[in-house]
DNA sequence: CCGGCGGATGTAATCGGTTGCAAGAGGATT
DNA sequence: AATCCTCTTGCAACCGATTACATCCGCCGG
């Protein structure tokens, strides 16, 4: 009569050995004799037998699970970086914990960041303090990322993307190029800000009107209000937005009243969200490699993990993506 | 010099009592009188102590973890159930695993689903097989469900919502009305294909015309391909689709081909994720409380654990949300 | 015939907390 | 004064594996 789970010393009294004997054809069959193994892994059979984690964790002072800090874990965008971290981590072995870092009242952040919860860290919020981080913990941040915070980034390079984004609405003749930047403060904000700056003045345009924004669609549809409350003729007529979720509402929004994309206005998103290419017109976008991201974080994780110490950045190349959205200026 | 991680008999020691004092201030500081536990506390705080979770769950045979098994991690409508069942679990003390099961290879699968790695299963998918799952684990399905699987259910009253959609359109004079169906053998396609028919044979219209299609934007497009295909006298002047994806995808194909919506054909979606209120036309559709079915699988899963065997549905109510691609027939 | 060596297995400590049981202190009851 | 509680606290077993070290066995060379 077996009510309970059954426990290694089971194993190996039915198969008439010690439970060293049994841990040891668990975790490294090649060393115990053939015909012992068989026993035992018939004695595993007929007990059903089936390990506790909890308790090969605690001897291996490890937890075999790894965090991901999310800013938002309803974004579409962040799903996907967590899809391509997931398909790494669970071959080798860890689990995912995700964590939504809005979602968990302030301090339960740091309840992950703590070496009994997880073997690793992926930070993909670049808003968090950075004092509340253990530095003794294996991390990698991917996407954002905390200023002078010291460990490897996995990223494109934003500047060069919001350059080939503008550049590529200069070469359609638009000469009022406007930004819709993202949450004030955010690194992702400074570099897409800047790289629009820098490509208009390389091309001695003026400097791009600025609307605020927060990535969000609904901020991206107040921009969207601005735009049209300005006088026809002091509209920019090309908008690049920091974010694909901002375009759409940008679009949205304009399209309800009338304007026509990209004839009265060329819009370009930013991320190369899924729906993005069937919206009407479909969004001319810079498209980041999210899955790629989030397995290139996983395995520098996992690196890190394994005791690789090097520090260094990763960059994956983004590509522009052209759709309906742009267009030459119309007159 | 205390290189190592403190552990509880550090802390005992200096506070000059013993572990199980200790452990008690950890657990259950009211049974420890105020004196001792002040001792403690100070000595927690002077030596930097943190509780190994991993050595904790372990003695109290629990994980602290919960597993969720969704079928598409990047998809969007299952992230925001995601949000609303991890802002439940965090403040309940546990951790939320999330597991994509179409992303990893096959019988990985249960590796989650087995009592050393979670206290709880909660199921997002319906097509997993049902022999795998140990029904020795607390587990709560929600949205999709395992037909003839005993475990409680959060869901919505799917035929119920189809029917109030193909309503809408019927009240507003349409007769031929077509509909996009969801992945073949799914729960939810079924039963949303079963309200579609009850509700046109109510009132006295024709069965639907049946379009393929598996709840992706791609799906939704050949969707709109093979209406496109129809002779215009042919054409349905309404079209439900099961997923707001398909809905998307749909009318970017026809609009592409010079449709107007909702002119030319209503189109009426389901789910109301966020991005459909901000395309042109804004998106009718059947909003699913996502963030809530997150909430009350959770609570039941909690339930569950805490070993409240009730297994009965709970079923959520959904809305009719109408925007602009549904209109009146127009000759 | 004996020491040595290598391979297979067992013994018991260990990972880091939790908790049943018992004992001691102090106050109330009879 | 003896007995009985109640309140705190300590002792030590326990959760379920892993693994350093010891032991045993058979075989080899000297």
């Amino acid at each position: 009569m077996q009510h309970q789970r059954p426990k290694i010393g089971d194993v190996a009294r039915l198969a008439g050995v010690s439970t060293a004997t049994v841990s040891r054809v668990l975790s490294n069959p090649q060393i115990v004799s053939a015909e012992t193994r068989r026993l035992v892994e018939e004695a595993i059979r007929t007990t059903g037998y089936r390990l506790n984690q909890a308790a090969r964790n605690l001897r291996h002072r490890r937890t075999g699970s790894v965090v991901a800090l999310v800013p938002d874990l309803s974004n579409p965008f962040f799903s996907q970086i967590l899809s391509g971290i997931a398909s790494v981590l669970a071959p080798a072995g860890y689990n995912l914990l995700v964590s939504d870092t809005r979602a968990e009242g302030g301090n339960s952040i740091l309840r992950y960041a703590e070496p009994s919860r997880a073997d690793g860290l992926i930070v993909l919020d670049g808003s968090l303090p950075s004092e509340g981080l253990s530095p003794r913990m294996p991390m990698v941040l991917a996407c954002e990322w905390i200023p002078g915070f010291d460990a490897p980034r996995v990223k494109i390079d934003n500047r060069q993307a919001a350059m080939m984004a503008v550049n590529h609405l200069a070469d359609l003749g638009h000469r009022r190029i406007a930004h819709v930047a993202g949450p004030p403060g955010n690194v992702l904000t400074l570099a897409r800000l800047a790289g629009t700056e820098q490509a208009l003045a390389a091309r001695g345009l003026p400097p791009p009107q600025v609307f605020a924004g927060d990535f969000s669609l609904a901020s991206g549809r107040r921009a969207g209000e601005e735009w049209l409350a300005l006088a026809p003729a002091e509209r920019p007529t090309a908008v690049f937005l920091a974010s694909d979720a901002m375009a759409c509402g940008f679009i949205g929004e304009v399209q309800h009243h009338g304007v026509m994309v990209p004839r009265d206005v060329s819009v370009m998103g930013f991320d190369d969200i899924e729906l993005v290419s069937h919206m009407t017109p479909a969004l001319s976008t810079i498209r980041q490699p999210r899955e790629a991201i989030g397995r290139q974080a996983a395995q520098r994780l996992l690196d890190r993990i394994a005791g690789d110490d090097r520090a260094d950045d990763t960059v994956l190349p983004v590509e522009l993506v052209l759709r309906g959205s742009t267009g030459p200026v119309f007159r």
